[in-house]
DNA sequence: ATTTTTACCCTAGACTAGTAGGAAAATAAC
DNA sequence: GTTATTTTCCTACTAGTCTAGGGTAAAAAT
């Protein structure tokens, strides 16, 4: 089964990291021989889940690849009752959020992701969004952040939820997207002149300014806003 | 320490469910007596993950209260990478949404759920609701829905998600909230007469009528309204 | 340079915890 | 009342965890 595969993925990461099987077991807290024998003699047949979440964050790798279930409930056909069933809750991906800008501003191509945060987006919404269901990697289409300020109030509030979905340079519309500037991630509305092929920046709020005929070279774009999470009480 | 807390809290929802400690064994795939064991006998000591979800998932309730390791993940401090981590995933309960009303109209008490459906909610979210953080059974307490008709815009559009969490009746206040009517569920702006106490049902969209001084006894209130979700584009 | 020490990998076995099933008692259903 | 199911308790078996010890490579000491 796939026990072998996460035994030997588990291998290979402590084989290229440089650590060695007893520091790291010590790590997790079990005895210096533990990672050896769950990795040469299958035993544990799974990590425990404490132990995986640790190796997990030590190597930056998801806790799918050593093991995590992947989340598929379908837990039978009961009928139903008063006390609510999740039976087909199962459909879903988990969508990182940006990280502030202030720690990635070294590198102006990567996008950065905070490793403590995801965003759960439900595959079988009413209206799936199209861009989940046909993408082979959602995970580099999609990305999660907080708004902070009120530029784009009262569309899109402090504190609101929005995701972001990357985007074919050549498939701007107009719409509301992401941009990355030096203070991290802005959300404005963005306008394109169909005869210059510049870009107007606005905020929604009329208090800021809005600036237009943009060089949209010069404009970082990271994706377009396609929905948006809010609180209300 | 905590174990012995999330015996008896499991226990308690296994009572109070109607369903037994046998039937709920065989649905995680555990022997009939598992789970009186777990209770009654403290082994094992945590419940396995793949069994702890089925029965969050059950009893519509957060993992936490069955034991999920807390969410604190500074376990070492390797680099961050330009590829997404998932090393928190996994921390959201699902909320399951209301059933169509055409469905439960029968009984006018008891609220129907759509097994089909779920909301996953994030706990780690930068700003997590309180009351999922609090609530001892959150199967009660929060329901989702997905707005019908403009009744409510611009504030609550047709085809958003809002989050329903129930209340005391004792505490409505003004606010947003969803009602049992004879087509299903209805989501309208309540305002409590302080002197009366009656109540004003109110559409934010002014095309639609409000009904004021309306008897609090013959509005059947399921829950206020506390977040929104919407697509954007 | 050599020798000693340290740390690691690996293995076998002992000990502990987990799992399941069966019998008896209790409860629920008819 | 009888029958079926569940609960409770006990026991055997399996899996998990750890320790002790051997061998080896690398680091430290001389």
């Amino acid at each position: 089964m796939q026990e072998e595969a996460v035994r030997q993925r588990l291998d290979s990461l402590i084989r290229t990291s440089g650590v060695g099987y007893a520091a790291l077991s010590r790590k997790i807290g079990r005895n210096a021989a533990y990672l050896q024998q769950f990795i040469r003699r299958g035993v544990p047949r799974r990590l425990a889940e404490a132990d995986r979440h640790i190796l997990a964050c030590h190597f930056g790798v998801s806790e799918h690849l050593l093991g995590a279930p992947a989340v598929s409930a379908d837990a039978g056909s009961s009928p139903p009752t008063l006390q609510p069933q999740a039976s087909q809750a199962g459909r879903f991906i988990l969508v990182p959020y940006l990280a502030d800008g202030k720690d990635g501003g070294e590198s102006s191509e990567a996008l950065a992701f905070d490793p403590a945060l995801a965003l759960p987006m439900a595959l079988p919404m009413a209206h799936p969004l199209p861009a989940i269901t046909h993408c082979d990697t959602p995970s580099a289409r999609l990305a999660a952040w907080r708004v902070r300020g009120d530029g784009m109030a009262p569309t899109l509030n402090d504190g609101d939820t929005v995701l972001i979905q990357s985007h074919e340079p050549a498939s701007i519309g107009d719409g509301l997207y992401a941009i990355r500037s030096q203070t991290g991630v802005q959300v404005r509305r963005v306008s394109f002149h169909p005869v210059s092929g510049r870009l107007s920046i606005i905020s929604d709020n009329a208090a800021y300014p809005a600036c237009h005929d943009c060089d949209p070279e010069s404009i970082a774009l990271i994706g377009r806003i396609i929905w948006v999470g809010r609180r209300i009480a």
